[in-house]
DNA sequence: TTAATATTTGAAAATCCTGTGAAGATTATG
DNA sequence: CATAATCTTCACAGGATTTTCAAATATTAA
């Protein structure tokens, strides 16, 4: 499963060098190049990992790295340019995973990334299928409950599917056909209009919260929480 | 083996904060923000110790920690913002294994609920005397009798197991093939419908309290008191 | 603005899933 | 060994869900 890692750093050239190393080695990568646009960011998509560098524009990377800490336990690694920096962050006493100083390896970047993310991977998968608190919505992957203004919503197999697919690609466009091949299997041959119909009955269904359901004409739907 | 933790905290960032810091030492969590919740929660989930602050919502912290004592004598932590609770818990005679006063580090409190549980599971070891009150129902796996409104109920050896598997996970779906997998072992092949004779069979014995046990259309059955 | 293309929607048809009773197979018990 | 208890399979009815279809509506591009 390809992972989506958020690259933090003013610095374009240096922004661009790691998308490129980073996709090299099969990442999907969402860059930001300042603090609001990271925690826009992270909001938007499913992130895996972050990369955050300290010195950047509107909101400092300490800061982003509190702010998504109040949601969310993924890896974070920072990158600091000036050793003093280094000694804050320990000071700091935030909750991160790794970090480099500047200037760095590309490759040691990576290889830290990756060192990091198969740590996480076997935790991840038990922990990371929780209590999901989306806008209106409120997800629980195992009793597959969900709560639209506090009430739950009745949602067939096939529903709950959709939905849970959505929410675990939040931000991202889905084709039919990609939902054909991850709901009803490579190897089941039904019409792919069928997912408008689906679509359809999850829009009735979750009232409110279907307006986080959007249309991408001519490509397919897209799951956004804003 | 994964602990579930309960959250209780109406403050949403602290709130996030220790759903953070216990998820990164492998916990389950699940979180609640006023004391209804708490309940509801208590009632859904398999919980193995629960840290609930004080001054909440609707119902205060004393009373749910003694409506919970009613049913469980699960590990409890409380949170006291003020000194003067401090002293009114000690008062109470509520019995609590531990507490934190406000400003606390999250770090501590993690510390505080690993040397509860390590504490628990040994006495669980000696006592090994577990009564579970599940609304109309009462399990001990020891001696493997189940009540329903206070009489005994016989079942056989795969009826038993097959609900003390529904009880020890209550609020999630439970597939067929996983009934397969944890009761009949990896190895054995049967037919998966097989499972559907037994909750035939269980639902007719246990007569009211047949209601807890829920079909998942198209995915499995559910086990949820309420 | 219009033609061409896509999506939405309601309703009907086809399919799939579960609950159940009954009956055969297997295992325990005296 | 015989009998009882338990486990397993099977098949059918009824209900729930999935799938198709076609008309209505919306979007895009020229």
């Amino acid at each position: 499963m390809e992972k989506t890692i958020l690259i933090v750093e003013d610095e374009l050239s240096l922004q661009n060098i790691l998308e490129v190393y980073f996709k090299k080695e099969g990442f999907s990568v969402v860059k930001a190049s300042d603090g609001l646009e990271a925690l826009e960011k992270f909001e938007l998509y499913s992130i895996d990992i972050a990369c955050i560098d300290i010195m950047i524009p509107h909101i400092d990377g300490y800061e982003v790295v509190k702010s998504i800490r109040q949601k969310s336990d993924m890896p974070i690694l920072m990158m600091t340019a000036l050793s003093s920096e280094e000694n804050q962050l320990k000071g700091y006493g935030l909750d991160i995973d790794d970090y480099v100083t500047k200037p760095f390896s590309p490759t040691i970047l990576v290889a830290k990334v990756k060192s990091i993310l198969k740590r996480y991977s076997e935790k991840q998968v038990r922990n990371d299928i929780q209590n999901h608190q989306l806008g209106l919505m409120e997800i629980n992957f195992q009793s597959r409950i969900i709560k639209v203004d506090g009430s739950d919503i009745d949602l067939s197999k096939t529903e709950f599917d959709m939905l849970a697919y959505f929410i675990k690609n939040k931000g991202i466009v889905i084709e039919r056909v990609t939902f054909l091949d991850e709901i009803w299997g490579m190897d089941v041959y039904v019409e792919d209009r069928i997912v408008d119909t689906f679509i359809k009955t999850l829009r009735k269904k979750l009232g409110p919260a279907s307006k986080y359901i959007k249309t991408v004409f001519g490509v397919g739907y897209k799951f956004e929480v804003n």
